[in-house]
DNA sequence: CAGCATCCGCTTTGATACTG
DNA sequence: CAGTATCAAAGCGGATGCTG
């Protein structure tokens, strides 16, 4: 709430977002699209109700986001992103690939969500083999399935399982199938650790970007 | 100070440089590389003196700058980042990309400091011409000169004058001068905010993009 | 139940003054 | 020059209550 007052583009953007919680609203919105209080709330851990009006109500006025009501059957508000609010991706994308090194450090207490890996995935994976026939890793860890898919050429996340079975299977512990995931853990690594790996283990290896692996993510 | 608890690497991110003033602090580490203290608060204006001790104390425990005693001659502390510090480039980009639509809007009390224009200068300008022989850029707005100037295809932004004379001055007030050397005002609009242009004015077009201008950025 | 508003104690911030 | 010390004001977190 309280600006700057500096002539500066990082300062500008930092008066509209750098409010504590405003990107990680930001962040909720991208990924689930528009959303219901109660959606962001669950989203989005720790946050007291009060906070999360307030930083709506900011935000709204600012011309991040936007209310609109939802019609007749669903009769609700959702909050969902304006163009502007939108671009504050690749102010997220950057956050995300600074942070990423920062998940392999202990994460006890944390809370968590599954579609929080949609980002370092869709930021750090690849598809190495494009020609090829898609394939599908089904996720499991945290509050819900999610399932991470080539189509030509580019990964995606998504909440939920797959129409047909998927290629292979991870589950276990958050920070290990991370790991596995992105390629700081081997597969014998991420099994020690608590993950269960089914399926076809090479689509990890197909997807994983082609740098060192990092220092133990087994936590 | 306060950690969001949330194992997902935006929440880490912004656990590490999400308190206010600190992603402002690594942007003038990253505009002026190793800083004195008094630099530091001179190119933060605003800040409380306590409060960039303790930023820099903190920022200094999570690795994100050092404090390096200057050899004799000097002899003064200097705060610098780190290697993993200067990665906080591409959020600081993201941050300027996304904020440089609101230097628009009118800026009457703000502080001001040349060097801040250096990011946009480069972020937004490109050379068109890279064949042609190099050109340069003195501006003259807020507390220094600075140098614009191509490099082999690259522009890059300096504090201080070009030691021949350079193609073109800009002069003035600066929001039009920004507005006019990232293309949001013509030269005629700048010039009617108040902005002196001498020299030769072609060297403005060879740098800016290929983008429509903006609404009047005439303050 | 979804979507807040209010209250209260604690923490962070901001402004100023002061010091080795 | 490079900070500490002090203190008031604002912001935040947690609990709870209210309204359609």
């Amino acid at each position: 709430v309280r600006s700057y007052r500096q002539y500066c583009a990082a300062a500008k953007t930092l008066d509209v977002v750098g409010d504590r919680w405003s990107l990680l609203i930001v962040r909720e919105l991208l990924l689930r699209g528009p959303s219901r209080y109660s959606d962001l709330q669950a989203g989005l851990p720790g946050i007291a109700t009060n906070l999360l009006a307030d930083r709506l109500r900011e935000l709204e006025t600012k011309g991040v986001l936007e209310r609109v009501e939802a019609p007749p059957p669903i009769a609700t508000t959702l909050f969902q992103l304006t163009e502007r609010g939108r671009e504050l991706e690749d102010v997220i994308d950057a956050l995300i690939r600074w942070g990423v090194p920062l998940m392999a450090e202990p994460s006890h207490n944390d809370h968590f969500r599954s579609r929080w890996i949609s980002y370092p995935a869709e930021l750090f994976l690849s598809d190495n083999a494009p020609g090829e026939p898609p394939v599908a890793i089904e996720v499991r860890t945290g509050d819900e399935p999610m399932t991470i898919e080539t189509s030509d050429g580019a990964v995606h996340a998504r909440p939920g399982r797959t129409a047909e079975t998927p290629d292979v299977v991870l589950a276990g512990p958050a920070q290990p199938v991370l790991g596995l995931l992105i390629g700081y853990l081997t597969v014998a690594e991420a099994r020690t650790a608590g993950v269960e790996v089914t399926g076809d283990e090479r689509v990890l290896r197909r997807l994983r970007p082609l740098r060192p692996p990092h220092p133990a993510m087994a936590r």
